[in-house]
DNA sequence: TTGGCTGACTATACCGATATACTAACCGCT
DNA sequence: AGCGGTTAGTATATCGGTATAGTCAGCCAA
């Protein structure tokens, strides 16, 4: 069996209170005499002794645990973009919780029914959402959740959700993107995404698009918008159609890479026929050929700010939700070019 | 305050002992009338009871959580393929742990003094290794764990370790892409690693590379082992310094794919003139132009296994620890050629 | 001498679920 | 009636810290 305070406690002729006081209550330490304190340290040493920590937060009615709820494994088959992202962004919540003295569990809302337990067992005292928010359960599980929550890209205060949200700027990104192939002669576009009706991140970075090429008097219609299965199969029948645009704006860059390895098995020349940009600017673009042009997001500072954002509300220092909007930027690289260059 | 056990035993008008029968102890609930057994049921409901896990884990001296340690952080700076690798590995790892009922924790070892205060704090019942484990801080760290540890890709018995290891067949899988070249007629081979001196893996992956190419007649020197370092500056040197080799295997996908996209900078055709053999075959190897020939191993299952030894181990069916190897396989794509074969 | 005060420590209860031991009622059987 | 056995429950202690209240000696001032 593992030593207790009791164990310690009984070495150093003292009670198990005054122990506690000295090895982890530093407020109250001072209530304590030096020599009894160093009493107790030294009996501790000798036996070794490791607070337990799940006594100590049951006692406290605390986890000290922060419960991440993503969407579905990090190695999708053939979405390995997921990984490239979902891992930026865990080292900014994992960093985040550690500097804050939270552990951090990951709860696969595929798994079992991982969100509503995780909701109201007590195992988490907050919880980030990375997923798509939309569907009707999603929503009512958002709704009854007992403990603090945060959402990292997805904004449901239009639900009259009560929790704080951490966003990168969509219109900032899939502006600049828009202007920088614009300044760049190009006139015909498209936006390609995966097929996920419940993304409502998509959407907006789709109605984003939209607005921004109205501003330029580019008209867009339903055929200038992808819409990309798990199997991918769509880029190839798109190609295979005849090339319609000079320039693809993905909204990740797994989805940009599709298209610019596509291109190239179809002698399509990228960027000289046609321009891609992706999204997340994942070190992923440098490994392309050519480099991706992409849209990047501050990941690892947006998880960090919903950790903040979290702790935060745990301990009360948020009464009301807040949300944290993140600029975007524009990696230039190889993949864009002007209108028509063959390199 | 949250609904407990003895606010609907008081609802019930039973004791708690048999609302946590009829809730939670299927052994047990026999021992209790159908109709009290109903009366409990619909109580819970109406007050929208929920179990508090830490509680009940308390109580059982269990965490039912299993922490995972791991080296840094999963989005390594040009390390890219460390998060891929990490990816297929955690599906396995969650996968694994929620089919057991335990949920996952992930220590990044690199924060704090994550690793130590892990291994005896009562907030794992079990440990996976994921690291290299060499260095002397580290065995002294595994020999003192208070809790079962599986490793994995690190084989300690040598060390007198006494935990569980779960590993790839390097032997069949080096081995193979080696006999896979000689075959295609290469003659000069080379092998990639990056350095980390304490990688046990790499190293153990380079003597077989050694033993294999000997076995073939090719001699290997010094001048054959290419060590790259985080920035992979090495690899600018390596073609600059003018062809030498015919082919190169490398420890990682990642790796291998730098050698690749720089061969195409330097005008090299790959695999025309030098072919390229990857390590772990993530799905990121189809994304390359050419795709990357690489060797595979079954990273998924390798977590499913090390959780299921781990989850043997904590509940006392596994005495002695055990080790399990996973047979490697060789994706060819088309990073690969006959040596000399321009296409 | 008494009361008040401080410093250093102890005693007890508690967090919420559950293992364990115990009780009370009832049945059947000799 | 008395005994053993079963059924359906209750009472209590416990996991390991820690909040809270309580004790008690020593000292000083009135």
């Amino acid at each position: 069996m593992a030593v207790t305070l009791r164990d310690v406690a009984a070495r150093a002729g003292v009670s198990p209170v005054v122990v506690s006081r000295v090895l982890h209550n530093k407020a109250q330490a001072i209530r304590v005499s030096d020599a009894t304190a160093e009493r107790v340290r030294q009996a501790a040493e000798e036996l070794g002794y490791r607070c337990n920590v799940a006594a100590r937060n049951f006692r406290a009615q605390q986890t000290m645990t922060i419960g991440i709820l993503h969407g579905s494994g990090f190695a999708r088959p053939k979405l390995n973009e997921g990984s490239r992202y979902f891992a930026c962004l865990m080292d900014g919540l994992i960093e985040g919780a550690f500097r804050n003295g939270y552990s951090v569990t990951l709860c696969p809302q595929l798994l079992s029914d991982a969100p509503e337990s995780a909701m109201g067992d007590g195992r988490f005292d907050g919880l980030v959402w990375y997923s798509s928010v939309s569907s009707d359960a999603n929503l009512g599980a958002l709704a009854r959740c007992s403990v603090p929550l945060v959402l990292i890209h997805s904004r449901t205060a239009q639900f009259g959700s009560r929790h704080s949200a951490v966003l990168c700027d969509n219109e900032q990104g899939i502006g600049g993107a828009v202007e920088h192939l614009v300044e760049l002669g190009h006139r015909r576009l498209a936006f390609a995404m995966d097929v996920s009706p419940l993304n409502l991140e998509s959407l907006d970075r789709l109605a984003v698009f939209r607005r921004h090429c109205a501003l330029h008097g580019i008209e867009t219609g339903d055929r200038d918008v992808l819409e990309v299965g798990w199997d991918r199969r769509e880029v190839d029948s798109y190609f295979r159609g005849g090339l319609r645009h000079t320039a693809l704006i993905a909204h990740n860059d797994g989805l940009a890479a599709e298209f610019l390895n596509r291109a190239k098995d179809f002698d399509i020349d990228v960027p000289g026929q046609f321009s891609i940009v992706g999204f997340d600017s994942t070190s992923f673009c440098d490994e392309l050929r050519p480099t991706l042009t992409s849209i990047s997001q501050p990941l690892r500072e947006m998880g960090e700010c919903a950790i903040d954002f979290l702790v935060r509300t745990i301990q009360g220092e948020l009464p009301e939700p807040v949300e944290q909007i993140f600029p975007c930027g524009l990696d230039i690289r190889e993949s864009t070019a002007i209108v028509g260059d063959r390199t």
